[in-house]
DNA sequence: GTACGTGCAAATGATTTGCGTTAAG
DNA sequence: CTTAACGCAAATCATTTGCACGTAC
């Protein structure tokens, strides 16, 4: 199927452009309430399939925290701070470490690799302050 | 609260046997078939109850893959390799890999790193036979 | 003896699905 | 037009919780 046979319904637009303007890692009920101040009639039920359905298409990336899919339109290779006591989620890019994960990955016989994702658990500056 | 505080409970004790002896990264449902051989009136609540709480007292890892919990005995520092066609899972030992995630993930600001965590997204050998 | 663990059933939360209706191309 | 997508409600799946009873230490 190409990128082309993608139906670009009202409902995707806008997840879409939700996706693209908010700053974090948004949950499935994020977006819906988030799309429902425009679309007021969409249903959960569509948030979540096109959610999929775009993670599929590559269109948005999914990150899954703690058993929650969350969601980003940020496409270019990086990592996930991750804190343990909040659960707050933040990017960070470095390159060399996904070449160096990249280049681990295709020396590993009998498996031909797609892509690495590498997350960093700790605990993030806010809690940090709290103790 | 100190190692010493756990209660060894038969249930416990076979399920951490069971892990011991399980080749691959069970679910919850696999651990309570598993273990239900010997403990034919375990509750799979108490399945679910003991791995959370073996995972916590860091005497498990927990893996948590497409949304659904996995476990595994094995305590070294590894990597995953999984399949996006069949989600078979298989560990994969790089310490230079490790080594170096966490090197990067240290000089992160604002954050306390405690570990990294790596998988590697692909095709597995059996996937790329049947093609 | 007492605090903590267990089994059971019911509750919760996340996600998927069936179906009649609607809209994109 | 025709096929894929939508909205809605019901169904499913993973996981958690409340409570009366049992057991490790």
């Amino acid at each position: 199927m190409k990128q082309s046979d993608i139906k670009y319904t009202n409902q995707r637009i806008e997840i879409l452009d939700f996706l693209r303007e908010f700053d974090g890692h948004p949950t499935v009920d994020d977006v819906y309430e988030g799309v429902r101040q425009k679309l007021t009639r969409i249903s959960k039920a569509t948030v979540y399939n096109n959610l999929k359905f775009l993670a599929e298409k590559g269109l948005i990336k999914e990150v899954n925290v703690k058993g929650v899919s969350r969601f980003e339109s940020n496409l270019i290779p990086h990592h996930h701070t991750i804190c343990l006591e909040c659960g707050e989620i933040q990017d960070y890019e470095s390159e060399e470490l996904s070449e160096y994960a990249m280049s681990i990955a295709k020396e590993i016989d009998d498996f031909k690799i797609g892509s690495t994702d590498t997350n960093f658990y700790g605990i993030c500056k806010k809690c940090m302050e709290m103790e």
